[in-house]
DNA sequence: CAAGCTTGCTCAATCGATGAAGCAAGAATT
DNA sequence: AATTCTTGCTTCATCGATTGAGCAAGCTTG
């Protein structure tokens, strides 16, 4: 062990100096591929030895410089406050790793500045993909990335220049309308028009769940009142807020809501408490997105779960084929068993 | 614009090329030195229009190949799946970027060997520091990076080796522990000995959270019965797999518990369901981590929110300090107000 | 035993950015 | 007019790892 306080960090220079050999040999021998370069297993066992004794850490930034890949992998990211992004990170950087990639994820709290200011960091540090997840802007970082001859993809919304995996929102938002509407039915004996709370009105996600919240009206031959639509943002405050004034409005909220987030969920919560609708079983509810916590509310709370490893396996199929194209992959979120009011 | 193809990315040679100057000017001009290098502001505005023309993103890799500091501050973490280490990286992140650093972070799951793998892939990446957060073996992390010349810190879970900034778990778990009692004697008419479940009795923290347990029933003059106390890890399927056999035991469950995080919540919540409890004032409960939907479940849990921006300061206080003696700073985690039940 | 092959290494150029040292041209000073 | 100073650049070595090319010694083969 060197117990020298050093002040330089141990390069091949040193081993080789150390083991009365060349750089190279060294270089060959700690990345693995000594046999094609001719190196005795004597001379890479000992190499390796004194490697270990020194604590020699590759220098990445210098290893990075001269190879023609980084095998570098960047994700960016909202928010890391709910078990959506929090599953999609855990499992990106485990699904990462699994193929040689290092991934490194960081979080733009839905603004767009930073986003950008991300995007190029990470270009700077020579990313061979980028997946803009979430992204308020994901077009702009596909033509960052293009500028920089590097790949990107959009997870969980869509953009109109890279290849997209997102959740099948019109299909999942119709089936849970539906179901909130039958538990409405058979809750309160009668089916009448939802709320839609949560979102912002201009990203796709939101409009797309609209549409599918208008489809399962339809389907059921409920009309649906346009004063019910509040896509008010994804933020507590802005639920609580916006229900505040529609509670204001000429008639009367509805009973059953379709909340788009388990971020808005606790604003809607925080109001329905504050109002004293709690443990009402007057109110029927229902989520586009999953919580552990949800389920034990016991207001028998409907969620639909989007579906993050077969997202996550259509990204690394995306990546491995190689695709370029702007195309859309929807992939179904699931639903959990009906909950028990 | 560049509309060619480009196989290669642009370099501060090209740029230089296009500009009819030197390299070094084009670099001087983009790191922002070009005054101290008597470079004309002629010059200068020329090159950075041509350098956004041609989308010229900086190669990280050989910049900081050249440069003495890396601006690199890593961090590991155990799991993105609540709301504490959610808010930890979240926050992280932000305050490393306010000071010009380059936060990478990477999730290990808890396990040893993972955490092992990821410090060594941090130190390659040459980062100025370690935060390791949660860690299962903080000292090797510190030991490795002590080989290699870097700092390192502890955060959440102390070591021996390096500074370390925790939560004041013992009495934060005191003050938990006495307002269950009072909110069990208030509910339930008298004050009874509660029941510990979750986390790993081999962790410092759950430690010094069942000492803080023990200490507040002993200020209250109540009895702790050994066999309530369940150190039984934290996942929800042990917490509730723990109480099953629990119930089997000769003297009956208590009607408080003391639940050591949110994750482990969830599985005793998932109990308290399945055994028909919920919804029961019955039950008393006291939570030491912090989740919104917790406010929301209605039982009157309390909590112990662990104060993550006050940790953090401590952090980065300790870093630009420069300290490196093992002391552990505890920071008082905040509870919120008692919850109505 | 000369020519060719194999083995086991070393040499040196390279990746892109950086900055100390140096240089040429003009301005200021004596 | 000769000297020094200033301005505005360029040249080149350097960071540490990688890898094609090359070379010497030993081994085969005809």
């Amino acid at each position: 062990m060197n117990h020298v306080k050093q002040t330089k960090r141990t390069t091949i220079y040193d081993l080789a100096a150390l083991a009365g050999t060349s750089a190279s040999a060294v270089s060959a021998v700690l990345n693995g591929n000594w046999k094609k370069r001719r190196i005795s297993s004597q001379l890479a066992e000992k190499i390796m030895r004194i490697a270990e004794e020194q604590g020699y850490a590759l220098n990445m930034q210098a290893s990075l410089l001269r190879r023609e890949k980084s095998h570098i992998i960047g994700m960016i990211v909202p928010k890391y406050d709910n078990r959506y992004f929090g599953s999609i990170v855990e499992l990106f950087e485990d699904m990462a790793r699994a193929r040689g990639l290092f991934p490194i994820i960081t979080c733009t709290r839905r603004d767009p500045e930073l986003e950008v200011e991300a995007a190029r960091t990470m270009l700077s540090y020579q990313v061979e993909c980028l997946i803009a997840t979430g992204a308020t802007d994901p077009d702009r970082i596909t033509e960052m990335c293009a500028a920089a001859g590097v790949r990107s993809l959009n997870l969980d919304l869509p953009g109109a220049l890279a290849p997209s995996v997102i959740s099948d929102n019109f299909a999942g938002a119709r089936e849970l309308t539906r179901r909130i509407l039958k538990n409405s039915e058979q809750r309160l004996g009668k089916m009448e028009p939802l709320l839609f709370i949560g979102g912002r009105g201009s990203d796709h996600n939101t409009a797309e769940r609209i549409r599918g919240f208008r489809a399962a009206h339809a389907d059921l031959g409920v009309a649906v009142h346009e004063e019910n639509i509040l896509a008010c943002g994804y933020a507590p405050e802005k639920a609580e807020k916006a229900l505040d004034e529609r509670a204001l409005g000429a008639n009367a909220l509805p009973k059953g809501m379709f909340i788009n987030s388990t971020i808005s969920l606790e604003g809607v919560m925080r109001w329905i408490r504050r109002s004293g609708h709690l443990d009402d079983r007057s109110l029927v509810l229902g989520c586009f997105d999953w919580d552990p916590f949800v389920t034990l509310l016991g207001n028998g709370i409907e969620m639909v779960r989007q579906d993050v490893p077969g997202m996550l396996n259509k990204v690394f199929e995306l990546i491995e084929s190689g695709a370029n194209k702007p195309i859309v992959i929807q992939v179904p979120p699931l639903i959990p068993e009906a909950q028990d009011a």
